[in-house]
Order: structure tokens, then C-alpha cells, then sequence
DNA sequence: GTCTATACACGGATAGAC
DNA sequence: GTCTATCCGTGTATAGAC
């Protein structure tokens, strides 16, 4: 039971890794190196590399869905409480970073499972987020899901690399300032 | 002079493959396979893989340099405008491929010269995309070329990976009318 | 220019001692 | 559980014949 801990910890140092310098190029050495330990002993708690990120990729879409589900119910029709929502987003998926990155998830080639464990979370987020937004009385709410959606996926795959760009805050009042007036 | 031809051949086979598989999964036997030609023969054009990416790097920007020059010099402020220059964006992002994934090369940790390269060309579209929706009348132009980019950029990432995704020119539209009404 | 053959490094994974 | 040692496949790159 408490060989989850360090399970847990393993995960962490993966997923920190593999947003940072991408799948390919993060080796298991890495990952070992990382949390301190040798590199054998990953293979105790996984299976290998592949286990590891699916497990990450696990982790990342409960907490998305999560988040999404408590959010995305209300619906106030406010610029601002579409700003927050959208901030919060942006932090989430910060923080999972691999989530975002779902297209890296099928240029790996990993196990297909993974990438189709993604796609519908992404689709339904997409829906829910349409739902929101016709509800907030913006038309074309579909169209307006899919470029909120894409816009935070830039921005956020640009701030786990470092590259300059406007802060969150104001990018996430802007964003919504385009379908709410 | 005229090996320029098979050369040419090995950049439009390996664009293909990175901009679909990622730099890492594509190896330099599947580049010779694509161009029908042995794996020991690129050696005889370019020095290594990486040289070949930078080659592809090299020519994206100067094509999309050179389209941006044209398109974003004009001011004329019309959704229709507007719609036609984003589709037209769209198009040769999903040409270069390449061009649009500029985190992937940061990420891919190659010569730093290429990433360098690309982030001016990046920050210069973007000054112009700002400019030019500024003289469209539109607000926060700062902020609107920075959604217009990554929003792009999110699309033709998820267009190359056969992601269900908006109809082109209806989403250059929606775009369009997101800014200018 | 294009090939065959091969060197060589790296990374994922396993065996087995402690 | 964690280690050392090692195997082995893959992929970049080179040597050298044609």
C-alpha cells in the first residue's frame, strides 16, 4: 500500500519531464535520475516507459474532468465568470500539461487506448463548453467552443516552454471579452 | 547543380514526416523510404538529421515570410478581408507544418540557432497580425493578433493529425467575425 | 550518386544479488 | 524495494565498393 507513495512520486517527475522536453527525448534514466533513485527500480512499480505515461495521462483526465464538471454546470451569463473559468482552465491544464498536448499522444504511437481515453474527454469538453456558451447567449457557440479551446491550447503549450507571452490573467478576460460584451 | 533536385526531394519527404509523425519518431531510414532511395545516401546531401530539419526550417520561413510581407501590409477593414488572409495563414501552416510547431523544436533541444530563428519570425508576424487588425478598428490588437495566432496554430496542429476538427473556411470566418463585425 | 556493410551509442528492459 | 550488471534492439552515422 505505501509503494504508492512513491508511485506517486515517480509519476510526478514524469510528468514534469515529459511537458518539459516531450516524450521522446526524456529517457527512463531521466525519470530515475529525477526522483532519486535507479533506474531498474521503475520497472518494480511499472511496466515501462508507456505504463508511466498512461498512468500520468489517467491522473491528468480525472482532474480535468473534475474541474470541468463542477464549472462548466452554471451558467451566468458574465464576462467576468467566463474569465475565471477560463483562467482556471489554463491552470489546470498547466499543471497537466500532457493533457493539452493530446496530438503528441498520437504522434508517439503509444498504445492507441491512451489516445482514445483523450479524444472523447476533449469532445466532451468541447460540448459542455458549447452548451455554456449558447446558454451565455453567444451564437455560434460550436465554432466559439473550438477557437476557446484552441486559444487556451496555444497558449498554454507556449508557457510550458517559456515563451513569451501575455499574462494569464488578461489573456483569460480578453478571451472571454470576445464572446461577451 | 543539379543534385538541388534530390535534395529538394529529401526536404519535401521529411517535412511530411515530421510535421505528421514529430521529429523523434521519424527516422532516417523512413525519410530514404519515403524518397525511395537508400538510408546512407542523405548523408551525401546533408550532414545529419538535424541539418535536414534546419533546412526545412530555413525554407518554411522564408515561404511564410514572404506570404505574410504580401498579405499583412494592406489595411481594409472587412470581416470578408479578414477571413480570406486567416484562411490563406491557415493553408500554409498546414504546407510547413513544421513552422507552426515551433515548441517542438525547442523541445526536440536541437541547435538553438533554428529555435532562434523561428521566434523573431514568430514575434514578427505577430507585431504585423497586431498592426494590422489596430488600423482594422480593432481593440486590444495586441491581444487579438496573440488569440488569432495560437488559435490558428491549435487548428492546423490538430488538422495535421486527422483530428475532427471545423471546416476550414468556416472557421476562418468565425475567426474574422470574432474581431471585426 | 547510390549502394552494402558495419561501427557505435543510446535507451528500454531484464536477471539476479542484496 | 533497490541496486549492479548486462542484454539487445534501434537509429545515427561512416567506410568503402561500384
Amino acid at each position: 500500500m505505501e509503494n504508492t507513495k512513491r508511485k506517486q512520486e515517480i509519476i510526478a517527475a514524469a510528468r514534469e519531464l515529459f511537458a518539459k522536453k516531450g516524450y521522446f527525448p526524456t529517457s527512463m534514466d531521466d525519470i530515475a535520475k529525477s526522483v532519486g533513485i535507479n533506474k531498474a527500480s521503475l520497472y518494480y512499480f511499472f511496466e515501462g516507459k508507456e505504463q508511466i505515461f498512461a498512468a500520468i495521462v489517467e491522473e491528468a483526465i480525472l482532474e480535468a474532468k473534475d474541474y470541468f464538471d463542477r464549472e462548466l454546470g452554471i451558467c451566468k451569463p458574465d464576462a467576468k465568470a467566463l474569465g475565471n473559468m477560463i483562467d482556471g482552465t489554463i491552470s489546470i491544464c498547466l499543471k497537466n500539461g500532457i493533457v493539452i498536448r493530446h496530438v503528441d499522444v498520437k504522434v508517439a504511437d503509444l498504445q492507441p487506448i491512451i489516445f482514445e481515453k483523450i479524444l472523447p474527454l476533449l469532445n466532451e469538453i468541447k460540448q459542455k463548453l458549447g452548451k455554456t456558451l449558447a446558454c451565455y447567449g453567444v451564437k455560434r457557440s460550436d465554432l466559439a467552443a473550438e477557437v476557446l479551446v484552441n486559444a487556451i491550447h496555444a497558449y498554454v503549450l507556449q508557457r510550458k516552454h517559456g515563451i513569451k507571452i501575455a499574462p494569464q490573467k488578461e489573456y483569460s478576460e480578453y478571451l472571454a471579452s470576445l464572446f461577451i460584451n
